[in-house]
DNA sequence: TACAATACCTCGTGATATGATGTATTATGT
DNA sequence: ACATAATACATCATATCACGAGGTATTGTA
């Protein structure tokens, strides 16, 4: 996908991937792989966002020999999903338009 | 709006600004406002992007005293928009990720 | 015993949106 | 007549963001 469109979505995608159950970096990019595409770079970039803005929680455990960054949803995070959907709303407005100017020519 | 969120789309909307007939800056700040929120600096920015990638052309103007730059979309601006409809599937797909992992808890 | 996969991280770069600021003219209200 | 708003353009510095390149270390696997 193009970069530019990915932008501004990305937080929220990751907020998404570990709303059901807690979950980490590498999962979380294979979880989001057949949706969006985004490299570990990005990743870690975002949960460190994230984490400052008090979106999530972390805990490090040891799984198999390797440690692990669990990461789990706050509130604010949660808040933040649904602050998303509202925003949304705005977007399908600016689709319309978009897209109205588009075909009626 | 989030300011995250408008990234990447504002390009698309100015294209559609000028998809039906030729305008200039002031008018589409104007025009885009019931959409989408843009300060003059950022438009014009997005005006010398768009026009660096051949996405418009420009003609100076005077009109009643002062002068006006008239913004005429291109092929390839017309050509970008029907892309930004491509994308704006993988996009939906996105969007419906992250609602329904917002709402099954 | 290589190599892939897992799992984390940092740094630099380029792209982007925006507030602040500047310049000039025309229209409007008092 | 004079101030103020509206029109119309522009630049610069700053903050934010996505991401490739690179690094470290362990566990599976061919």
């Amino acid at each position: 996908m193009d970069i530019q469109l990915k932008l501004g979505i990305l937080d929220v995608c990751v907020l998404a991937a570990i709303m059901d159950e807690e979950s980490y970096g590498y999962k979380i990019i294979k979880d989001l792989n057949p949706y969006i595409e985004l490299s570990e770079s990005t990743l870690y970039t975002i949960l460190k966002r994230l984490e400052a803005g008090n979106m999530l929680t972390v805990r490090t455990a040891e799984h198999s020999g390797r440690l692990r960054k669990y990461y789990r949803i706050t509130e604010a995070g949660i808040k933040r999903i649904e602050e998303f959907k509202e925003e949304w709303r705005e977007v399908m407005t600016i689709y319309k338009f978009v897209t109205k100017e588009g075909t009626n020519e």
